[in-house]
Parts: C-alpha cells; sequence; structure tokens
RNA sequence: UCGGGCAGCCGGGCGACCGCUGGCGAAGGCGAAGGCCGGAGCUGGAGGAAAGUCCGGGCUCCACGGGGAUACGGUGCCGGCCAACGGCCGGCGGGGGUCAAACCCCAGGGAAAGUGCCACAGAGAGCAGACCGCCACGGCAGGGGUUCGCCCCUCCCGCGGCAAGGGUGAAAGGGUGCGGUAAGGGCGCACCGCGCCCCCGGCGACGGGGGCGGCAUGGCAAACCCCACCGGGAGCAAGGCCGAAUAGGGGCGGCCGGCGCGACGGCUUCGGCCGUUGGCGCGGGGGCAUUCCCGCCCUGCCGCCCGGGUUGGCCGCGUGAAGCCUGCGGCGACGCAGGCUCCAGAGGAAUGGUCGUCCACAGCCUUCGGGCUGGGACAGAACCCGGCUUACAGGCUGCCCGGCGCC
C-alpha cells in the first residue's frame, strides 16, 4: 500500500525548482523538474493569484493532485523516483477536459524525462505485500 | 385572475467507484510494565454571504492611582430590545408613491456664537436689486376734440415713486384672497405659514387648541465650526507548553569592591596561611520592551561601540450570548419555561475526480406527445460570536393593497 508521494511545501523548496529544474508546459499544466537520484518522488503544487480567485485556484490545484495521484501513484504501485516535480496551474487547469488534463500531464513528464509506474504490473494483488517476481 | 407592494426560505437532489481530512477504533504485532505500533470498519466534513474587514463584543498579552483640561476619532429625533453596537423593533417629523392605497426612503442636534461658500444665468445672491414694465410730475413734437379756459391719445427726454406682472435662477426677503392706492407694497384685514406665551393630551419625540406679534430669522454644518455623549493599545503570527539548535552576549576605556567558591602565584610545621583575579554563586542594587521573537532582564558602577534567530510538535481550537421543536408573555425587536441535539477544525492549508439518473435553466427542431445540444449564479472556513455592506442563475412559501369575474 504505497503511501502519496511526499509534498514540497516550503517556498525555498520551490524557488529551488524555479531556479535549477527544467520547465515543460503543457495548456493544462505546467511542470518543473529536478533530478533527484535515489530519492522517492517528491511533488508540490502551485497556483498563482493571476489563475483567479480562491474557488478557482482550489479546484485547479485539487484537479492537478488528482490527476498526479492518478498517474504517479497508481493503487498498488511502488513509488517512482530520483525527481522532484512541481505541477503549475494555468488558466485552463480549472476548466479542461479532465482527460485531457492527464494527456497534458503524461506528455509533459514524458517530455521531462520522468518515468511513470508500470500501470500493468500494478494492478493485480492489492492483498499481498507486492514480492518482486524475479525477472 | 391581473397589477402593485412586503417578508421569510432554498440556492442543485439521489446513487456507484476511486481519493483527501478530523474523530472513534477491530484483528494482529512489540514490550516486564506504563504503553507503543498497526490500521479493517464505522462516522463528521464549507457559506448565505464562508467575501469586504466597516462597526460591536468574547478571548489573549501589554499599559493603567483619582479628577480635570486639551488633542484625535466616532455617534447625533423619541421610547424600547440587546452582552454590546454606528445594529434591530415600535413610534415622531419630513419626503416619495397613488385618483385613493398597501408601502418605500432619511447622518433627522445647533444657521437671531463666529468664519466661509452660494457656480452659470440674471438688473439684483446677503449692508439686496430695477432690465422690460407700472404710476405721478415737468418739458418738446404729432394727432384728435373744444364751450377757446383747456382736455384726451401717442412717441421721446428729464426727475421721482413702486416692486404687482414679465424675465433669470436650485433659491429673488412669507403665500392666497379682499380692501386700499397715482401705481404699488403687511399699508390694512381674513385664512395659511412663521416666532413667542399659555392651556390640554402623550413617558417622550411631538400633536391639538387659544392668545399675542405685521414678518424680524434665505440655503449649505456628507464646509470649518459649536454643543452633548462615547472611546487605553495591539492582535490567534494574540498567548502558553515541550523538544532541538544556537545562545543564555562580545569588545574598549576609566573608577570601585561585602561574603563564599573556583583559578593563578607565593609560603608551609602539609593542618593551612597570604596575595592577585569581575570566572561562578549569595547578598545587595537597578530597570524595563511593545505592533514577529529573543522577557522578566541586567548587574560592581559609568560611558561608548558591535548583533543573532525566525525549524518541528502540542495547547489555545469549538458546549457556544449554540442549534432545533413546543408553549407562554409582548404590536414588535425580544424575553421566559420545557424537551431534544452535538453540528468542519486544515496548517503549501482537507470537502475532489469520473460516471449514471432526475430537477431547474438557455438555444434549436417539433407531427405539440416530445427530441437534440449546451450547462449549473455569486463564491471556499483559518480563534469565535452579534450586526452592517457588497455579489448572486434560478426557484419556493406566506401576507398586504387595488381592479375585474364568480358564489
Amino acid at each position: 500500500m504505497p503511501a502519496r508521494p511526499p509534498r514540497l511545501k516550503q517556498r525555498r523548496e520551490f524557488q529551488r525548482l524555479s531556479a535549477k529544474g527544467v520547465r515543460v508546459a503543457r495548456p493544462g499544466m505546467a511542470v518543473q523538474v529536478l533530478p533527484a537520484p535515489g530519492q522517492t518522488l517528491r511533488i508540490g503544487f502551485t497556483v498563482t493569484k493571476k489563475i483567479g480567485n480562491a474557488v478557482t485556484r482550489n479546484r485547479a490545484k485539487r484537479r492537478l493532485r488528482e490527476a498526479a495521484r492518478l498517474l504517479l501513484a497508481p493503487p498498488g504501485a511502488p513509488l517512482p523516483t530520483g525527481h522532484e516535480l512541481v505541477l503549475i496551474g494555468r488558466d485552463a487547469t480549472a476548466t479542461r477536459d479532465f482527460a485531457t488534463l492527464m494527456g497534458d500531464l503524461r506528455g509533459a513528464l514524458k517530455q521531462a524525462g520522468v518515468a511513470l509506474p508500470d500501470r500493468a504490473r500494478a494492478a493485480p494483488a492489492p492483498a499481498l505485500p507486492a514480492a518482486a517476481p524475479a525477472p
């Protein structure tokens, strides 16, 4: 039962990603990636006041969080490692069709070189602790 | 049923799967024990405005002897309600609405204390004023009449009277009518208005009546101002606890020093003794900061100079001026009594994602049965409560006034 990825919370962490990370943009969001070899994936979300009022900003952040959960930490899969991520909301984040939003995120992560967990391997066996099948 | 006008309420419903967050917490595991780990499952989870942060409080810290004055800010008809208010209720006064009406609106104390302002237009706007006009008197000219004395009409000039009418304006120094007058004018009179006094009703704001006054006192106080009353400051990053880290200061100069400990130096009969020294404690002394914190601190006294930290957890933190129902009192705001309920607590900050179905709504088509698309208003708790203000798709309920129709 893998926990969700740890969150980035502090201002200086966001600033570090902004200064040193690689930025990839899609209509639904922008993604900043910084390699962190050996570390489990950590992720942060940010939506500026330019996007809208508090309701709109909250919605954008929640949709980004849900999209990231479905892509990066599906039930049963181990957490990816090796990166820190920041997802940045844009104007379309709150209104874009959710499947399209997921597509944006998938494409952005692929372009940034972040490997997604293997969904097929994750699918079975939530009951037993995942004994790694010998290759 | 139509039109007008108020008040209250709702503001997407149901279901499925996957998630988030608070609470309770089974199996199982660990430990000698207190207990710890663990999390199946159950369950709570945004608003009427959570908003603006404009008022009033609770709570917290800081300040604070009593009285007065000044400055600054606020409030401003009366009575009541409320923990309190700049809020609410009921009245009063004024204004609006309408043929009447239901009903709506209001910074609504003081302008015969002072200062200031009153644009444009207009002759004149605060010691009022005379453009057109009206009237009297004197004079020139023209016309008419004549009893030949003069009279009447018109234009113009001069000198006066007036403020009715026209005109300007937001406002022109009471209004309407009659009398009076050369024409006019509170010049006189009646009524209305205004001011003062008296009586009556009302807790009161105020209302009613009578008498007197001939009119004196234009408006603006969301212009300064005057009067009356009220008002300490900062805010949950308040404030407190625990742990970690760093520190619990450092430097320079001058002067002074009670006791003990320590350190250093010297002497020693090895028991101690003497000296030096602001390293520590006691005693004694001194003193305070606010607006993120280093608080209770400092210290022998005086003077000068130089900083550091801001990370984690817990409490505060939701049983409250609480909500719902019923009854009683009150026109009402509201109060009292009884019963029932526990109802969000995050901290880069939970209430989301997807789907089905129904209910509104909008557009198009329609054979009027419906069909197809679109698509949920304003907006997100951050210590809590009472208000105000502002935003808001659509909808529900009740009441009041008036018209028409029916019984």
